[in-house]
DNA sequence: TTTTGTTTTAAACACTTGTTTAATTTTATT
DNA sequence: AATAAAATTAAACAAGTGTTTAAAACAAAA
């Protein structure tokens, strides 16, 4: 079975690659607004504009093709990422600046990726457990690190976890409930946008203010 | 078609209540666990324990049953909260200490429910314009007003909708992360319940800190 | 007990969906 | 131009899924 894959990859250099592209920019665009089982692989094949074989053709399955689609995604996320929380040599403080404007700015691009990867984590197949090879990394970065010193030096008494759930919660929350959020307050797209080139700035002076305010009682 | 329902509908209240219920409640935990088109009605069947054949002929069809349990946990959501927000007798710090112990406590019952309801919001479909209506209650709340206030009367440059973006952030979010926040800190469960029983205070300090912070500049 | 209404069951239906096949068209090589 | 490889297509397949049916089991009423 299979056969055309192995003559495949013997010329691999001189494939069009226009066709595979237009197929995994379609399968992103299809997965992350729908999900993993609500996207139908017919859906792929019309968003991308090619006949629903090719899309087995190029690679193989519809799993196999969301497993790359959700590994490029969550690489795309992390990369940036881990530069900004292993940086030696930037306070905690700087550290939330970059993170929070680094992500809002994703976010506005991708505003369907938190919860394209949050019902990942939720479906329980093993498609999810690469990424948590790639979170390791945060466990033993400068960033944890300096949060786990404010327990200590600063006498914080609360647990480094509760920052960076608040910092990521400021962050991510308001993508993944805007369609409420927007509805409740009756307010457009662009003003969304405009809030949350805000929040850049604001989520650092409010997660100083927070860790700030609780070294003392 | 569906003749039988006629029959039912007139000796309703000799019905015994257990199938129908049982139905329900598998419903609700298959539907907020893998969401609308992860579920299959042979999945609440069997977390039923009774015959596939059952459920149509309690509800008619998967639509309608989904219907009745989304808009049973959105009721359960929104009943106590809309007490809360009307409340003209108590300040706006009170009011997010009450909704942060609401939610917390609800949540760690239901950690599913707000992934499930974010993800309806995403699908689209009518199903949730229900809570559209519902939500139009806050518009008008006194807690709305409250948050207004700010705006003019103590001169904060925010716009009120931050705040609220904020509280539900904080509460909400941690649920929604908490696959990858557990993996990634190397928590337990039992841990992350006693973190969030820690926020239902943290929460309303943090909210009133960063709403008085804000005033000045 | 017999009858009647209700609940439950196994089986089947019609339709969707991921995947494959086999033929055709297009592209590259000689 | 002739040949071989690669890409594309329409059609079909097999498994899964929501729904319905018709018969059986059960419970209540006579």
């Amino acid at each position: 079975m299979y056969t055309p894959f192995v003559m495949k990859k013997i010329t691999k250099e001189k494939l069009d690659a226009s066709t595979e592209e237009k197929i995994k920019e379609a399968a992103h665009t299809v997965f992350t607004r729908k999900g993993y089982v609500a996207t139908k692989v017919r859906d792929i094949a019309a968003e991308a504009g090619i006949n629903l074989a090719l899309v087995n053709y190029y690679f193989r399955s519809k799993e196999k093709l969301f497993e790359l689609i959700m590994a490029e995604t969550i690489q795309k996320v992390l990369s940036e990422v881990k530069i900004i929380i292993t940086d030696e040599q930037t306070s905690l403080i700087e550290k939330t600046e970059r993170i929070a404007d680094h992500y809002i700015t994703m976010l506005l691009d991708n505003p369907d990726v938190p919860l394209f990867i949050i019902n990942e984590t939720f479906s329980g197949s093993d498609k999810f457990s690469s990424l948590l090879k790639n979170t390791e990394l945060f466990s033993g970065s400068h960033f944890a690190r300096q949060l786990a010193e404010l327990s200590t030096e600063r006498k914080i008494n609360i647990h480094p976890i509760h920052i960076l759930m608040n910092l990521m919660g400021l962050i991510v929350f308001p993508f993944l409930g805007r369609k409420v959020l927007l509805k409740a307050a009756g307010i457009q797209d662009e003003e969304f946008k405009a809030l949350m080139e805000e929040r850049k700035k604001l989520i650092p002076v409010w997660i100083k203010t927070l860790v700030l305010n609780n070294t003392t009682n």
